[in-house]
DNA sequence: ATTTTATGTTTACAAATGTAAACTAAAAGT
DNA sequence: ACTTTTAGTTTACATTTGTAAACATAAAAT
């Protein structure tokens, strides 16, 4: 589907991914503004960061005269799903319903994803088992 | 509440800990063992990463002759939780809810853990927001 | 008693990340 | 035209991580 190369993306990296996103259309000047306004980070480390970004892929410049351009190539969302998703997998499935429960929990979530996420529940309890089996030893386990 | 400086823990150190969860208390020889059912790892990098892991704080090494026999320090559970939220709280508040929603979609989930979503998400939707405002610049935004 | 095996410790080394200094060249200000 | 500012590029350097080689020593096997 994607035709880019999935090399991850850092935790600072993300900050001035965070700033794309939400400005759309942006330049290093911008983000600059923008990122100093939280982080001490002095100019030449966000460059850094900025350039990183565009060789890893995730950040798209366009040559505007001897500036850049930037935006986004993924959405914030699928960004985050990806991450997400590859770190639950980290886990054992015995106990990934506990900590999605608990993401929810703490998370701020609007009246329209509740509902959703009503309706998928609803879908899954049609063939949800009583318990997860561990998927963690080559043996099969129960005890996870 | 806990005195352990969090150090985070990378994906190879994941692995180690993965068997440590399911086997309880355990030694470098059942983890070796169990592991390189999984990894082709070499004896030499799995101690590495087992000695990583007590330095971090993540195992407990109980001498036991000239051996140690390796516990836990925290649930797979509560670990992958803070791993998650940090993760999550990297990313802008209004996006949050469509992310879980998809992790929801695809982990398998028991019942048990269905019905408390449910109960969970009719609490939520008394107070929700028709729109989790964005959070990413110091202005405020609605565009993220 | 000597060899082999198991377990643990020390050292190593490349890639990724956090963080930045130095330098270059164009643009803008005076 | 000369100076200052701005944006971009190159180089740097410590820490963390992935991955392992080398070495030490106790325990087990012969």
């Amino acid at each position: 589907m994607s035709e880019k190369n999935l090399s991850s993306i850092s935790d600072s990296e993300w900050e001035v991914m965070r700033i794309v996103w939400t400005l759309g259309e942006t330049n290093t000047k911008q983000i600059l503004n923008e990122l100093q306004a939280k982080k001490d980070w002095i100019d030449s480390t966000i460059k850094t960061l900025i350039r990183r970004l565009v060789q890893k892929g995730w950040l798209n410049a366009k040559q505007d005269g001897r500036r850049y351009i930037y935006t986004a190539t993924v959405s914030q969302t699928e960004m985050m799903y990806n991450e997400a998703k590859t770190l639950l997998n980290r886990m054992c499935d015995m106990h990934k319903g506990e900590v999605i429960l608990k993401l929810l929990k703490d998370s701020p979530v609007s009246k329209g994803d509740l509902i959703k996420m009503k309706k998928e529940i609803s879908q899954k309890e049609k063939t949800a088992p009583e318990m997860v089996p561990c998927n963690c030893l080559k043996t099969g386990s129960t005890i996870c």
